[in-house]
DNA sequence: TCCTGTCTTCAGAAATTTCTGAACGTTCGC
DNA sequence: GCGAACGTTCAGAAATTTCTGAAGACAGGA
């Protein structure tokens, strides 16, 4: 049992932080039990078990969590339960999809720009757009260098 | 008249989707209220009658979106109020300091790759490990990237 | 020093979010 | 079909967050 508590303690403090991050509480434990599990996957009535709440709680969680794109079901032959596992893209996925919100930001305040006249509020408005502008334009391209890099490996 | 309520509306409306993407009521209110108004800053007593909240909420919020990084305290010569103005580099400053929320999870991403045995769980925690040490490290060259191209202006 | 205007703090009210557990569907083997 | 195993939904309880308003702190002028 030694070599579990650092694990466990490991994987609620990352939990914990992924809170922080603004994550809702059920939805980032749930995040941290499929990375720290040894099994490929997991089903709802494990996640039950290994985080001691309620069957209801881990449909939602798990519902939030598909919807984040970290996980995905998976069919198991000889298994009636649902399996889940995480995405082999998980994290890029995930960073893409909360651009959408920067989407919706960008777009509010592209309306603020057109409903003012020009003068001090025209031109913080609009620089505030052309941030956020760039940020969702450059979005897709971090994230391709990341994976072109991962595939590289570690070589030049 | 006329032209106010658009201003008002946009101004609404861009604090409600801040609030969506995680900022909290108050806070977003009272960013929307700098970006919107014509003047050089505002005081306290100014977001109160804006905003229409009570001076405790303005003192909350005020201190709240200082430390975002996005106003800033000016001296207002013949003027015994406190003023706030939005700060040059408001949004870049912002999507910086968000990055440390990200720094902090790839602390505790790290203590769970060096917690764990080599396994499918350590290979899952050493990618999404990679993964936001990539995103932190790129982080200030998009930010360096911006701020050159506005620099540079629309010319070449 | 005292007074006035301004800002901050904080206990509690109000609103919102989060979790549970019981009732209800669904699916599969028999 | 029928029964058993799983999963989902949803009303309400519990916890948390957010806002207010009253009391107090502080600075500057008289």
């Amino acid at each position: 049992m030694t070599g579990e508590t650092p694990r466990r303690e490991a994987a609620e403090q990352l939990a914990l932080t992924l809170v922080g991050a603004g994550m809702q509480r059920m939805a980032a434990r749930t995040i941290a039990a499929f990375l720290f599990t040894e099994q490929e996957s997991l089903t709802a009535g494990d996640l039950a078990d290994e985080l001691g709440v309620s069957a209801g709680s881990v449909s939602g969680a798990v519902k939030m969590v598909a919807q984040m794109g970290l996980i995905e079901r998976i069919y198991v032959a000889g298994s009636r339960r649902e399996h889940f596992r995480m995405r082999d893209n998980a994290w890029t996925t995930l960073y893409s999809r909360q651009h959408s919100v920067v989407d919706d930001v960008l777009n509010a305040v592209q309306k603020g720009v057109e409903a003012v006249e020009p003068g001090l509020a025209h031109e913080r408005l609009t620089y505030m757009r052309d941030f956020y502008a760039f940020l969702l334009n450059e979005a897709p391209m971090l994230v391709e260098r990341f994976e072109q890099q991962r595939r590289g490996g570690s070589r030049p």
